[in-house]
DNA sequence: CGGACAAGCTGA
DNA sequence: CAGCTTGTCCGG
């Protein structure tokens, strides 16, 4: 019996009471009376002698159905490759709810009927099919449900796709094909009873279909496919391995084929035509040509403003701050040196953007630590727009509440929340993309590129005639081109190399140790052969390996002390 | 994790 | 040295 007890990684026996012998299997979730508690678990192992001198207590109930045993092991590897316990990601693979009773799915013995789409993602899934792990490069507006139509040919299916309402609708127009779907997390019990194809977002990596045979994973490279709590775990790579442990294909599909993707089995793509259809016109706008004082708004954006039509403007800032104010006392944040106003950096410090002096994000006025985004940049670009558009503009960022205007506006402005939040446009510009391109970050050109994608799905492909504007002082950068050309390759080629010669993921392993115990940790861990400890700064530590069994078996062999730890292995930034 | 218990600290 | 805090160990 594993304890769900994250912070208790140990397993326990226990005896079977008669009673209970019927429900008790391996994944079954059970309580038990531990150290004079109870505590819920899994079963883990059937069968097991208990150590000599132990005396075993019985389990003190059933409480229902819990994963199937493929994913208990999973579990295990997965705690391994992220450095986490098997409990958190156990808690990941079970009903929210306890599970008394499977329903009955109807088995068919003939696959059900599924319209086969006679056309070219349908024939490049067969392809992916064949292999064991293969990627599938579809345009932004290419319908990726052929591909699950061709691997749901196979039998059950298990489909997990970033967005949970993409999920949903796929799993849906499956179903109205004859299709038995359980859609996560709310169908778990009929994912548990097999039979039934699954379909989910992040979570659903870890849905309890027995026997899947084959794995689709939608638009891989999206980064919300990876955990931000550790252990932070990428459903991508989860299912992968779950995949190869079953001996079933794998297909991952993207328009923006990770490298991970890329390492993991061959690229499919489609014809240069069908790529180019699945692209929007894309307007580049140099600003190194652009007069001095035109600021952020260029004569093609003032054009697509008046041209009619639905436009999206997005000025990203990702969570910096170009003016804040106390939350206490509402006095604006200024350098101490210059009184120019400061930006809020990544790390949360505020620079001055004149005398580049840093200082903690602590109020010069009444020494409050809590300071408030005044987004002044989009503020002000709203009004700007608005007086090139000789119209309203709404501003639409992360808190949905502000967008004045509604719905019905015709053009809006807003971070890269925009292009979540609106469904459809005729134009979407990006206002400075360079301040994506040059963003200090390793995955930046990854990340500025899934942006475009993602712009690229509101303004749908060529023949829709909606098209991207992009305004960049760097025209040639290997992201615009590739958008430009409808060609990613451009993008995983030049980053591949990159990464390669600075030694960043996926040509190493990487991971990012924090929290007050992170010293006791690195202490414990010391320098073992193969990986290389870089810091700390900021109290954090980077630790790197030619690859994930020598950092991962580095990792596993050091134990937990107590205190807040934050293990980070693969992360996002660095 | 959370309870048990041992080792260390303080005030009379 | 009782009474309390802090730390370490262990659970079936």
């Amino acid at each position: 019996m594993r304890p769900d007890e994250p912070g208790l990684d140990k397993l326990f026996d226990y005896a079977v009471p008669e009673a209970m012998a019927e429900q008790v299997r391996v994944g079954a979730v059970v309580r038990v009376a531990l150290a004079g508690r109870r505590v819920g678990g899994w079963v883990v192992a059937d069968g097991v002698e208990p150590p000599p001198g132990v005396e075993v207590q019985p389990l003190a109930k059933v409480t229902g159905w819990g994963p199937p045993p493929e994913l208990l092991e999973l579990a295990d590897w997965a705690a391994w490759r992220w450095a986490g316990r098997p409990a958190s990601l156990l808690r990941t693979a079970t009903a929210p709810t306890a599970v008394r009773a499977l329903p009955r799915v109807a088995r068919r013995a003939v696959p059900p009927p599924v319209p086969v789409a006679a056309d070219e993602v349908h024939d490049l899934a067969g392809e992916a099919l064949a292999a064991a792990v293969a990627t599938v490069r579809l345009p932004p507006a290419a319908d990726p449900y052929p591909v699950l139509v061709a691997a749901a040919a196979r039998g059950p299916v298990l489909v997990v796709a970033p967005v949970a309402a993409a999920a949903r609708r796929l799993g849906l127009r499956l179903r109205r094909a004859g299709l038995a779907v359980a859609i996560m997390p709310d169908d778990w019990a009929t994912a548990r009873a097999g039979a039934a194809s699954v379909v989910g977002s992040r979570a659903a990596a870890w849905a309890p279909i027995a026997a899947p045979a084959a794995i689709v994973v939608l638009d891989e490279h999206d980064e919300s496919l990876q955990q931000e709590q550790a252990p932070t775990w990428h459903a991508r790579d989860v299912l992968v391995e779950r995949a190869r442990r079953l001996g079933v294909p794998c297909v991952l599909v993207s328009p923006a084929p990770s490298l991970e993707a890329l390492a993991a089995g061959p690229l499919l793509v489609p014809s240069r035509s069908a790529e180019r259809a699945g692209w929007p016109l894309v307007e580049v706008v140099d600003r190194r040509a652009a007069p001095p004082g035109e600021g952020l708004y260029s004569e093609q954006l003032v054009r697509a403003l008046r041209g009619g039509g639905r436009v999206v403007c997005v000025l990203n800032r990702k969570g910096r701050s170009r003016l804040s104010s106390c939350v206490a006392c509402g006095e604006v944040a200024v350098c101490e040196r210059c009184q120019a106003a400061v930006v809020q950096d990544d790390g949360g410090a505020l620079r001055c953007a004149r005398c580049g002096s840093t200082r903690p994000a602590v109020c010069l006025h009444c020494g409050g630590s809590r300071l408030k985004n005044l987004r002044a940049g989009v503020s002000r670009a709203r009004e700007e727009l608005e007086a090139l558009a000789r119209e309203p503009v709404a501003e639409l960022t992360a808190d949905v509440d502000r967008s004045a205007g509604g719905p019905g506006t015709r053009v809006v402005v807003g971070t890269e929340a925009a292009l979540h939040q609106v469904e459809a446009a005729d134009v979407v510009a990006f206002l400075d993309l360079d301040q994506e391109l040059l963003a200090p970050r390793y995955r930046a050109a990854e990340e500025a590129f899934a942006l475009l994608v993602r712009a690229a799905r509101l303004v749908g492909g060529r023949a829709g005639g909606g098209r991207l504007l992009v305004q960049t002082r760097q025209p040639q950068h290997e992201v615009v081109q590739a958008a430009l050309l409808a060609d990613p390759a451009r993008v995983t080629a030049a980053e591949a190399e990159r990464r390669v010669a600075l030694g960043y993921p996926p040509a190493t392993a990487m991971a990012v140790v924090s929290g007050p115990a992170a010293s006791a940790w690195m202490e414990a861990f010391g320098s073992p052969d193969g990986v290389e400890v870089l810091g700390p700064a900021d109290g954090r530590w980077l630790l790197r390996a030619p690859d994930h069994t020598t950092l991962c078996d580095a990792m596993a062999a050091v134990p937990r002390p107590p205190g807040r730890l934050r293990l980070e292995v693969d992360p996002l930034r660095l």
